[in-house]
DNA sequence: ATGATATATGCGTCTATGCGCAACTACGCA
DNA sequence: TGCGTAGTTGCGCATAGACGCATATATCAT
């Protein structure tokens, strides 16, 4: 059965149910960085949502560069697959302003790919001195 | 968010899952002590999840005498509908021995109702001396 | 090689929550 | 009105997890 309520715990973080809606309606994978200015939380933080999202079988990760492109695992069985229909039951006005936002950030991309970081700076960890 | 995040960490609980998915499954309302039985978990411990998962808009009750029934509260979004079906997609393995114990319990009761409490008596709470 | 940039991670802290225990309320019956 | 029974709830402990900060790793450009 814990192979099922982890799947639920890893939801349980708002900002978790946010990087995979974006990610489910955006229909293409996004970088790390484009989805910390989307959703205008520290990169450390986003960082370490999608690890823990990847590990629990949600999102698998593609790395290119110094990118780290990040889309929805395709759900193999039903469980995970009703889950996902779930989320994207959200209703919209709760995403409204991430998807704005991302695509404000999609348009830095060129010849479809991420050429930049994070450029909403206060998000970045702090330099160290 | 949180109202959406609320029902996964209600879920984040194996025993949660498996009252959720035994009162889908049975098609009736039981009562706490029916739960008890079936779960083997304590009697405060199943108390106490039933209640969480009603302020979290899962279940509902109905105070009958001294039991109190509870059944899966009808979804009215989308996106609760869709969580049910998930959890009533989770593999018949991992529920089978609830159900066999519910079975069991279940032909105590007369008229459809139940009649008496806790049947495991380690599963009680401990009486004040 | 050196530095810049994209992402990941280790650590301490704070909060949330599940559990066991014990007491409590609510209801029914004699 | 007193007792037994079904269920709830408050408290304390222990654990888990999210966050902020700092730093580490990895890759690319010069």
């Amino acid at each position: 059965m814990e192979e099922y309520t982890q799947v639920f715990k890893t939801l349980s973080d708002p900002t978790r149910l946010r990087i995979l809606r974006l990610l489910l309606d955006a229909g293409k994978e996004l970088c790390v960085c484009e989805l910390v200015d989307s959703l205008e939380e520290p990169q450390y933080n986003v960082s370490k949502h999608v690890t823990a999202m990847r590990s629990a079988g949600l999102l698998k990760s593609r790395k290119e560069g110094r990118w780290v492109y990040y889309s929805p695992q395709s759900a193999d069985g039903e469980f995970l697959k009703l889950l996902s229909r779930a989320v994207a039951a959200i209703p919209e006005r709760h995403v409204k302003h991430d998807r704005a936002e991302l695509r404000k950030r999609l348009k830095l991309r060129e010849g479809g790919k991420c050429l930049t970081g994070v450029r909403k700076e206060h998000l970045l960890g702090k330099v160290s001195s």
